[in-house]
DNA sequence: ATGAAAGCGCTAACAT
DNA sequence: ATGTTAGCGCTTTCAT
């Protein structure tokens, strides 16, 4: 067991504890004989601090909480790997929870990282109504930031990208393909992104005169199977759009599943894009036109925002940061016409 | 901000502070009518606690560290989601560290782990030689039990799957569907999965009278591109085996794409199988022969294992927790023949 | 059943 | 530059 605390090394430097700590912590200026004394002891006790001890003083931990919708989702699991990485040049750690999709289960997650005393928490909140109270709740405790999704609750910042901009990149790139109409399959609307890409694309897809019948806007979740159902019923349909755009890549992967079965080639018969540009979506086959999202950054500008409230509780309203979206085209759509 | 401490609750409820943690946490019997005027009060001013006080004082965070070698294979994913659902239950919460398959960065989240006196910690070691010493380190302070992967080090338990008989299981299909030679894809011999794979799979080959050439096994790594490239080699080869099998699902895929690119059928021409079963591995085209994992079972087994540590923390020698694997029999192998 | 007091390990005022 | 003291918020003896 790891009992050796700073008195430990005090008495063996014979110094105080203060003196030790100014030392490790250099937060103050400490006679170089001591500093080494000290140094010294420290290491021949194996002394490593306590940060619990340290965060009870400071009123800081050190920590921040990370809520998401579900880990297992690709685009989720990059995001909190951008964080984790973001958060290490910060000396932070990272609380991971995943609400699985549960408001009622985010709620306990928000209170727990509350009793917890993160220094902040970032979220992707499950749904636009159902989140709001218990993310109200914490950002009065907590600087809090949303991350991708977010709901409408004052005193909170966000972070995301511009997803009418990126159905304006796919869908300005498919129409100089060639491409005169097109169906959209996306999840229920119950949350801020998908309802911003359904309308992102409602409104280019009519600016560039593309057609979208009524029964092209297909709702199920993010999923391949949804992907795959969804495409099974457009494909079966009298009239065939001749590109579906997904809200995701998951759903493509099961457009593309669904469009194989049905023997149609993609992107001769009927061309595809996806959202958020998973690793998968380099190497499914054909390989998948999709929008990336700037984790990394994505990552970096949270903590920036984060920071930002801790130095100024008070602060009100909420900055929004919308970065910029990227196309990658790749095999599922065709070549742009000249 | 929530600056609500016990004081608070105790000054509007009109008792003693002890009372109010007994009362709030059922340590002890208390008054039914204090127990409600200090519930009333409780809720009233918004009490949340402050878990960083309670663990100074019990010495004891309620919080597992988990170090992973890299969070965005999708099969540590499942592992890390399997964790975090594990420890719901329990209270706990979870640091999720990625070691970014650095050993020195490995060693960094295990100090810190320590420091943050977490009550156990979970890992996956990234090196069979280079992770060694800072898990021995951190054994030494605190419960820890590596999951999957492992590393030999004293007073630490294991919890995985038995990896020579999950090698028996394909094996034993693809004889049965008539495969005479067979080729292993795997990464660099650098973790214990890895060696005990191939360990397996050479001893079942030669009992099952499969043939295995000397250049048909080949290290990468674990990824879809290390995978397309070994097989492109093994294609081009004079003698093609019948079957390719791998280390891991992705291993697979690049397989796969290598096959298809090449006009080679799969299983008519070759079969081909995975291992982990991640969740693309039934996406895929053909869907993926695969090991399946029981990794709920493996997060329950790695938590038990942790709290008996915690109970006797003097208990010596590991206890290894292994697991039967289950084969996933899917499309890119062929049926079984009669 | 309740209260008073001590103390978990650390850092920051306040001395000197 | 270093030591002394107090206290972060909580739980747990030890009293009563």
């Amino acid at each position: 067991m790891n009992a050796v605390t700073i008195a430990d090394v005090a008495a063996l430097a014979g110094v105080s504890e203060s003196t030790v700590s100014r030392a490790l912590s250099m937060s103050r200026p400490v006679g170089a004989a001591v500093q080494n004394r000290v140094r010294a002891a420290a290491s021949e006790l194996g002394y490593s601090g306590n940060s619990i001890a340290r965060a009870l003083r400071k009123q800081k931990t050190d920590t921040v909480g990370m809520v998401v919708p579900s880990i297992l989702n690709p685009f989720f699991t990059t995001l909190v790997d951008s964080m984790e990485n973001a958060l290490l040049a910060d000396g932070k750690q990272l609380f991971l929870c995943d609400s699985r999709q549960d408001p009622a289960l985010e709620a306990h997650h928000l209170r727990l990282l509350i009793e917890r005393h993160v220094d902040g928490i970032v979220i992707s909140p499950v749904d636009s109504t159902a989140s709001t109270v218990a993310i109200a709740a914490a950002a009065r405790s907590v600087p809090l930031v949303q991350l991708d999704r977010h709901v409408d609750v004052e005193n909170t910042d966000w972070v995301g990208i511009d997803d009418a901009e990126a159905m304006k990149l796919v869908l300005t790139h498919l129409r100089s393909t060639g491409v005169r109409s097109a169906a959209f399959v996306t999840s229920q609307l119950t949350n801020s992104s998908t309802e911003q890409r359904l309308a992102g694309f409602r409104l280019h897809a009519a600016a560039l005169g593309i057609q979208v019948n009524d029964d092209w806007v297909v709702l199920g979740d993010y999923s391949v199977d949804s992907g795959d159902f969804a495409a099974q019923r457009l494909i079966a349909a009298p009239q065939r759009p001749e590109a579906i755009v997904c809200a995701d890549d998951l759903i493509a992967f099961g457009v593309l599943r669904a469009c194989r079965e049905a023997g149609l080639r993609v992107p001769e018969d009927v061309q595809v894009t996806g959202f958020d540009n998973i690793v998968f979506s380099e190497h499914v086959t054909p390989s998948l036109t999709s929008i990336d999202q700037p984790t990394a950054r994505m990552a970096s500008e949270t903590l920036r925002l984060l920071a930002l409230r801790t130095k100024d509780r008070d602060s009100q309203g909420g900055a929004n940061v919308s970065l910029k979206p990227r196309l990658v085209v790749r095999n599922s759509t065709r070549p742009v016409q000249r």
